[in-house]
DNA sequence: CCATTCATGGAAGTTTCTTTCATGGCTGCC
DNA sequence: GGCAGCCATGAAAGAAACTTCCATGAATGG
């Protein structure tokens, strides 16, 4: 899967991943190639997948959404019907960064970002519980974001 | 604080966060202002910190990383001192994508990406449970990730 | 050993970047 | 109302970067 990359191919998976704005010609020279054919190479990791997407990280704070919420989530059923409506009416939620069906005490778990905790009632009251076949829910307010969205290792 | 952004800044800023690697020309053109007006307005937004950085986002399933784990954390102490020491020995831990201190039935939650179950159960044994100070940890495994990290709306 | 395939770097035309500069709008103070 | 200062804007131009084409050389397979 990850067998069709070498050693440049990784440097530069790493450097865009640190900085996704860095010019080709910077690019190259710092792998050590030539500038067409780091050109190829980019172009490569990203027609194949290797790179989903390249996004500049808005500051949460910045832009009025500095409270994170983790929130568990029980549904009232565990079957298939039961998981694919409420994954389908969770998409349009805009204000979920992660929602995950994981094994365990829970059904889901959500990563939630608003403004602030009056927000987050809000939201948790008109929306949340709203949810189709939600039986319970368990807030987890982020009181300090030790690490947030790092980067991947590998 | 997000009161010097205009409606042609928050354009700029969906646009990049959405495609990282937009140039400015065609950033320009779709903002509808000029080449020149579109860069000085970029590079400001970068300078005051509304954007953090710009990132490739690797996609984890093409390097190995395929398996995503949430584990909540439980210490042994509610000091000060100990969650000191606790973050910082997590920061080192590359594979921790989330760290979050949280108020609830957790001190932590965890966000963690592997290759497989039998890394992480390594990992679990080697590294999260000698973590200093941890009493308790629960593991969740991710069994489909049904939104992860969404670009944040604002 | 030969033929094929593929990745590479140089070169060149095109595009884009980034700075400079003059213009015009806005604000605040007479 | 009028004026001065400040700031954002777009045009223009030189510099830099992108992207494609092409010939070369290494690696693979028969």
């Amino acid at each position: 899967m990850a067998a069709r990359l070498d050693r440049t191919d990784l440097k530069i998976l790493r450097l865009l991943q640190n900085n996704g704005r860095l010019s080709n010609a910077d690019l190259a020279e710092t792998v050590a190639i030539s500038p067409a054919t780091c050109h190829r190479r980019t172009q490569r990791l990203f027609e194949d997948g290797f790179i989903a997407a390249v996004r500049a990280m808005v500051a949460p704070k910045k832009v009025a959404k500095g409270t994170l919420v983790m929130v568990g989530v029980v549904l009232d059923r565990s079957t298939p019907e039961s998981f694919a409506i409420f994954e389908q009416a969770i998409a349009k939620l805009k204000f979920v960064l992660d929602c995950h069906l994981v094994a365990g005490d829970f059904d889901y778990f959500l990563k939630i970002r608003v403004g602030d905790m009056e927000d987050f009632n809000r939201i948790h009251g008109e929306q949340l519980i709203a949810l189709p076949g939600v039986r319970q829910t368990r807030t987890f307010f982020v009181m300090k974001e030790v690490v947030d969205n790092a980067p991947l290792e590998f």
